[in-house]
DNA sequence: CCGATTAATGTACGCGCGTACATTTTCTCA
DNA sequence: TGAGAAAATGTACGCGCGTACATTAATCGG
């Protein structure tokens, strides 16, 4: 094929790819020549042969957790950082590989440069246990381009994207004080996650000394169900007069504690604040609506994205985090 | 490599390379023999070679719409058919391409088969214009495995996956005059969607003779504000007694809608009946919740991915969809 | 124990490109 | 106008595998 479209423009094989290419030097007349032969023959460069001969890829693998039927993890979280993985990887050429993680099995994540399937990766919603690490501490040392996304791993902050968790939940903090809620309680998701810490951190920084040690907490595991669950134990904590706010520390298990409450006949805003995190899809769907973080997922993506292709070699710092009034939290 | 591997196990590299290909017929002691040989070498081969000899790239490709920051499409639906296509792909030992198209630009999807980027292809969210259309019809008489979703397109009949938007339409009207509300109207999206006809018409088709000409039409155009902006509308019909219930075309709006008619003073289920369609994620949010017409949007995405890597060459008839009461329609 | 089958392995080459190096053409400047 | 430098093109080969075909080893029947 490629022969065909020399012979016809009358160069060497050679040539044609260097039009294909990006014209090393090519005199513009015999470029057009070849484009033109190529034209009629509708030949186009094999891209697999390509990526072979240039020992390139050029695909970015995206590893997402594997999601059974009950969706574990926000959509919304992972769609988003999709999209801005999905921009960084257009503007730079290349192809996006989205790889689901079998529910246990390691993600074997060197496998998949050594076979030449990606030619950087993007970890989302790497596992916390030690064989995950020691497997990511390997590429790191392998010298391998890869970056994962809002968690902590030692040895590893150089590949680490984050939003500023720790000073969202501040912000959230320091909001329901300031409308006047003056017990926060706070709603904790599992405890394995580098990022629950910091959003228990930022929420204690925001409260007066007094209380940074005695406030409320109570545990969820980021589903709107198990905020559903905290319902009863919220709603004595209201009762009794322990706590009169609540900050979650995601959306889901917010939204399902303002449902359960609301069934106690509790209604936020009204007879407590809350505030939730990731400014997600729903906060604005409930009634009241939702104060939430916003965190934009989408820069995250891109930022990992841009690490993952070696353009950003330098972890960016952490990604700034917004504050969004709605009416759960405001008193009145 | 392949070679070193070759000459530690002391076979030749064919012999190698029959291992790793799932045996023609390979002597159980050298096949152990190569395999350890490579075990020690850290032999693994290379993925693009292999597509590059065998003429195949592995890859699925998925054509996803660009999608601006403010999303167009529910995030929810796109996800949920990701997963679906994504466990196919998975089944078939096939990787995931993802594409986001953009904005305006043509698919350009003939041309992914000719550089061999994808063995197969699913559209998600094709525009309906002539240009698109003839750019698949164009892959269809290459011979060219594809297939796309929730669409309709003529002489594509048998690459187009859908779930039954008629009938499911039907099931929420039918639902709203059992419940006793007698005046539903109909909350459509852009006419310009093949399926936005299908859920008038399975609205008509539930609805007694003399309404069926008679009912009452919003357009909205899919998003949940448009579905707000139609809550004026919507009030006056409720007030005027034209309408009792709304059946919107998906969730999104009908969630507009609520939080319109809510500013208002009228609640659904209590002082007019509601359905949307997709049960999203956000139907559970809403209080009261979306009653939904469930449509399985990863079944949805498995088919077309079937019948795009060709294992389901008969396009599935179209797939069931599911009523899910919840208050919004209730009457009480 | 030997020829005829059949199983197992080896040899050789192509897949379609990029590119180092050699060669030819064109340009520069005296 | 011609030597030398620079630009343009051609030649040859490798990227790492799969596989058709040739070759050798194992098996079997008599």
């Amino acid at each position: 094929m490629r022969k065909l479209v020399a012979e016809m423009a009358g160069v060497s094989e050679a040539t044609v790819s260097r039009v294909f290419s990006g014209s090393d030097t090519v005199k513009e007349n015999t470029r057009s020549k070849v484009l033109k032969a190529a034209q009629e023959l509708g030949y186009v460069p094999n891209e697999l042969a390509r990526q072979l001969a240039r020992k390139k890829s050029g695909n970015l693998g995206v590893i997402l957790p594997y999601v059974p039927k009950a969706r574990l993890f926000s959509t919304y979280y992972f769609y988003e950082m999709l999209g801005g993985i999905s921009e960084a990887a257009q503007e730079h050429g290349v192809n996006l590989l989205l790889l689901h993680r079998k529910p246990d099995e390691n993600g074997n994540y060197e496998l998949l440069f050594r076979q030449q399937k990606v030619d950087g990766l993007i970890v989302l919603g790497a596992r916390e246990v030690t064989e995950e690490r020691e497997e990511l501490l390997q590429m790191d040392a392998e010298g391998r381009p890869f970056a994962f996304v809002n968690q902590r791993m030692d040895g590893l902050e150089h590949r680490a994207v984050e939003a500023d968790h720790r000073r969202g939940s501040f912000l959230a903090c320091a909001h329901l004080l300031e409308q006047g809620w003056d017990k926060p309680a706070f709603v904790k998701g599992p405890g394995d996650f580098s990022n629950t810490l910091d959003r228990l951190e930022g929420f204690r920084d925001a409260l007066p000394d007094e209380l940074k040690t005695s406030h409320a907490e109570l545990q969820g595991n980021y589903s709107r169900t198990s905020g559903l669950a905290l319902a009863e134990e919220a709603a004595s904590l209201l009762r009794s007069g322990i706590a009169d706010a609540f900050a979650a520390a995601n959306d889901r298990m917010a939204i399902g504690l303002l449902q359960g409450l609301k069934q106690r006949g509790f209604e936020a805003g009204q007879d407590y604040g809350l505030t939730g995190f990731d400014d997600s899809d729903g906060a604005r769907l409930t009634d009241p609506a939702l104060t939430s973080i916003a965190a934009s997922f989408f820069e995250t993506g891109r930022e990992a994205a841009l690490i993952a292709l070696k353009v950003n070699s330098t972890p960016a710092a952490k990604l700034p985090v917004q504050l969004v009034v709605r009416e759960s939290s405001l008193r009145g």
